[in-house]
DNA sequence: ACGGATTTCGCAAACGTTTGCGAAAATGAT
DNA sequence: ATCATTTTCGCAAACGTTTGCGAAATCCGT
């Protein structure tokens, strides 16, 4: 059970104040060159390393910063975990990673974990049922930056990173029209997301305004089951030539279907989706997506974050353009 | 810039020390019923947090266990996070979750990380690279417990939490037995890894020995691309009528493979793998394999350390059963 | 050698919490 | 009312670090 070394051990090793060990170690000016070289070279034998909670208490202050996620299964999740993640390493922090697993109550608990951590910032994609952001905002008052990411709330009052939603939707619209199919079976998520609403929203309107004779079959699921039944119904029902899909989850339930029915791809029937890009690749042929790139929504928010340290604490809203990804379903 | 409460801020309103503060809100026998609850519920109304640096100065102990892993992106470390997250909350911690990205330096600082910020215990999957387990041993000699998982060294000094490779692998060979299938190509990842050897030792001596008659084709990739190539190529050479895959990885190659040679599963050619579970539903057929799940892994890792905190220090090493899971690619 | 300027360092307080110990207050028995 | 218990609380130190301020030591020019 040998004892971390502290600046204590090394100073009365030196017979000199622990102020002066700690001055040295951080290359004070007030500190004579000579000293400077006996502490850093001790220190180094010694293998000293600072407390990470006793600089945080004394400072007030940090070197962690908080990231809220529903669940990190979903891929894209993950790959802004990962460049955050890096980001924060390359600065000198460390990030602390969290899961509320779209349970509410455990966002709270993770929020308060953070707050007797005392974070220096937070990054948080809210669950779906989240609908007050008030408690979120609060720590804000304390200094600590809160910048909301992918699934931002509607309120205005707050820092926001999210993808071209709108963009993407209109995207895979271009390419069904390209495609000159005429009869679109069109499947989102929940309803009552705002993601879900600016998607649906963007992709309807530009095919009524740019190719009004194509017939869009309007669907909303919740789940990738209820994707494979309502993919299925749709088929036999209507016989569409073209699918899209606004996530992984629901393309993986609609492919399901395509693959139960024999029917081909794209001869038959062509495929489109919303993708965070490594889904779309399992299947045969490769599904084309619009690829929201979880990366470039890391690297952006994190580099809001920084320039929010900086004292550039304005509300901003930041959007990650979207990338076509050519496959062979369309 | 409103400052947190303190236990300062509640004892000078209410005219009572410090010490009184805290003892009272721990429920401590030496205060008295009335000023418990004055204190208690001042402290509700102010809400009170305690500051988690100071605790963990003063009792030089935390409440966060580090957890390092390779990458996320692999499914299988994100089930056992989850789950580790889950129990951490539960029994009141806090998980610091750290990817390497197989980068051995990484790893190093992650555990520098963890370090400095005196974690209560380790769970670490070392990268493949890595062969001195030295540093990660150190920690343990501050009375931090170690449990390496999935990935264990060889080492016997240490605590282990790992997969029943050497049972699944032999799990799968029956499944071949029974199918009758005579020409079998076995794909293995990275031949240095343990889990490698285990699996494919396993997996060869049991038909051997139970099924001399068939035929093995053995096969080391390291990549999912290679995978592809090289399930190709084994395909037009030999003709195998079964696939055995030690890895969602490596399966992902192989269906690629297959389904570009328009091979069909599993009248032409039987599947069967090892994997976390998700993967192999996505295929049509869905592919039947023997699960290796991050859950029970997580589970008993965390009660291995849950257990070591109570005392339990001698090394251990642990094995997670596996579980056949019925597709219809055998 | 002397005074002043400058370099180099130490003292002490502070961050928020826990905890051993002793003291004050309340209680009980006589 | 007295004394011995018991209950209830406060003092002070400690965890490891940072930092304003003042003091000692060294330097320089004359």
């Amino acid at each position: 059970m040998g004892q971390p070394t502290t600046l204590k051990s090394i100073s009365s090793l030196l017979n000199i104040s622990v102020s002066t060990v700690s001055r040295a170690l951080k290359n004070h000016p007030d500190i004579s060159e000579k000293t400077k070289k006996k502490v850093q070279e001790l220190a180094a034998m010694m293998d000293y390393e600072p407390n990470a909670h006793a600089i945080s208490l004394r400072t007030n202050t940090s070197k962690i910063i908080g990231l809220i996620v529903p669940a990190l299964s979903n891929y894209f999740y993950t790959s802004v975990l990962t460049t955050l993640e890096d980001e924060s390493r390359k600065h000198g922090y460390t990030l602390l990673t969290l899961q509320s697993g779209d349970d509410t109550n455990i966002e709270l608990q993770n929020l308060k974990l953070c707050r007797i951590n005392h974070i220096a910032g937070l990054f948080i994609a809210i669950s779906p049922e989240t609908k007050n952001i008030d408690p979120f905002l609060k720590i804000e008052k304390n200094g600590v930056p809160v910048i909301f990411f992918d699934k931002v709330p509607e309120a205005e009052n707050c820092n926001k990173v999210r993808m071209a939603d709108e963009e993407a939707a209109r995207m895979a619209a271009e390419a069904i029209q390209k495609s000159k199919r005429k009869k679109v079976l069109a499947l989102f998520g929940n309803k009552e997301f705002s993601i879900t609403k600016k998607r649906s929203k963007s992709f309807t309107e530009y095919l009524q305004k740019n190719v009004p004779e194509v017939n869009v079959i309007l669907s909303f699921v919740s789940s990738t089951q209820e994707a494979v039944t309502e993919t299925e119904k749709e088929i036999i029902h209507h016989n569409p030539d073209a699918v899209f899909c606004m996530s992984d989850e629901i393309l993986t339930g609609a492919m399901k279907a395509i693959k139960k029915l024999k029917i081909t791809v794209p001869q038959k029937i062509a495929v489109i989706a919303i993708s965070n890009g490594f889904i779309p690749q399992l299947f045969d042929p490769e599904i084309t997506y619009i690829e929201t790139s979880g990366m470039e929504l890391g690297k952006l928010a994190f580099s809001r974050m920084i320039n929010y340290f900086k004292g550039q604490t304005s509300v901003q809203e930041l959007i990650v353009p979207s990338r076509y990804v050519k496959g062979e379903s369309i």
